[in-house]
DNA sequence: GTCTATAGAAGGATAGAC
DNA sequence: GTCTATCCTTCTATAGAC
């Protein structure tokens, strides 16, 4: 593979990848990717094959750097408190980085689930219990986390930190009207919602 | 106005919202609504000019729904404690009888937000801030919330229950692995948000 | 590898008969 | 008010020259 292929691919890669995550699949044109490009349409295909090939490409990639950023939690030798807390740091910090990414993501795989079966197959409950459990024992036993409560819990903590970015354009919209900065509100966010969720497991001892 | 006019009218409502809210503006076509509805693809144009016409008529009717379901926490006689499990308990089961409006509307929303513009114009954190001071004033100090946090804890609030259905793809897919039945987790969840949000607020005293 | 030209299909919209 | 037929545009995809 020459230089100029490379390059070739990834300019379209890069615009194919912010042209989808504009508009999505549905209402993406592969016109406006080869401009956003700077090339011919033809070389779309060239180098992808259809716009579906073009599409799974972008969303793969996507979807990987998305679920990766949920991991490094584990990976941190912390207490489950200052966890919480860099969790929610790190994470809308990504996501303030990559604002569109979550509602790229929850949209087309509402549209085509089956898109993500493979990418999850090896996300399991039992494995971050067992972690926890070796991580933070006692932590767990005075917040009264259970194996059956943890879905709830972190699909709780998710939400809080995802959701603001899959409702972004209500709520820049609502932010308007009342004098508030959605950036501001955002990095206001990462101490709030630590906070947030370790009084609420504190409280349920 | 006849009687075969409403029916023919009512009939490709009831389809546009279908097919609309099944695969959102740019991945419905108006063949597929003219079927659903069991009529000539010409008469969608008699009734409602295009497709634009139709998708507005179709969007304005399920968001000014779905807002509507914000508010009527405000009129009930509760404490504050009961809000909230209201809340829970009238919203999520809102959402489990229409599972696909939230990612429907977020979708739409955020692909054209002046759509909501105009919708939204009239809500205000000083309009619920108000009616908090006016219907919970001890309860609002006891848990310290301030003006200032009430857009955190809101939005907290409307995440913790609309994001399951917003990431619905994926968490059915997730919960395939994990013997989780996603009606089970919505039904619990009821209970389990409430818990967790007021055991929040006490713990901020 | 990159371009021009165009095929071929699909979709939104309208004209006109009944 | 409802249907058939068709226009016109747009979009994906490919053929073929360079």
């Amino acid at each position: 593979m020459t230089d100029s292929d490379r390059q070739t691919e990834e300019k379209i890669f890069e615009a194919a990848t912010d042209v989808f995550v504009e508009k999505g699949m549905d209402g993406s044109r592969m016109q406006d990717i080869a401009n956003h490009a700077g090339i011919n349409k033809s070389l779309l295909h060239y180098y992808y094959r259809s716009k579906d090939h073009l599409f799974n490409a972008v969303f793969e990639k996507i979807a990987d750097e998305m679920f990766r950023k949920f991991a490094p939690v584990f990976d941190e030798n912390l207490s489950l408190d200052d966890k919480i807390r860099f969790f929610f740091r790190e994470h809308i910090g990504f996501l303030q980085r990559n604002p569109r990414l979550p509602a790229f993501l929850l949209n087309e795989i509402n549209r085509n689930p089956g898109r993500v079966k493979k990418l999850i197959r090896n996300v399991n409950v039992n494995k971050f219990w067992m972690m926890l459990m070796e991580q933070h024992p006692d932590e767990l036993a005075e917040y009264r986390i259970t194996k059956e409560l943890l879905p709830q819990l972190m699909i709780t903590i998710a939400s809080i930190s995802v959701f603001p970015f899959a409702a972004r354009g209500i709520l820049e919209t609502l932010f308007e009207n009342m004098d508030i900065d959605f950036d501001d509100f955002l990095e206001k966010r990462k101490e709030f919602a630590a906070t947030f969720v370790i009084n609420a497991l504190k409280n349920n001892k």
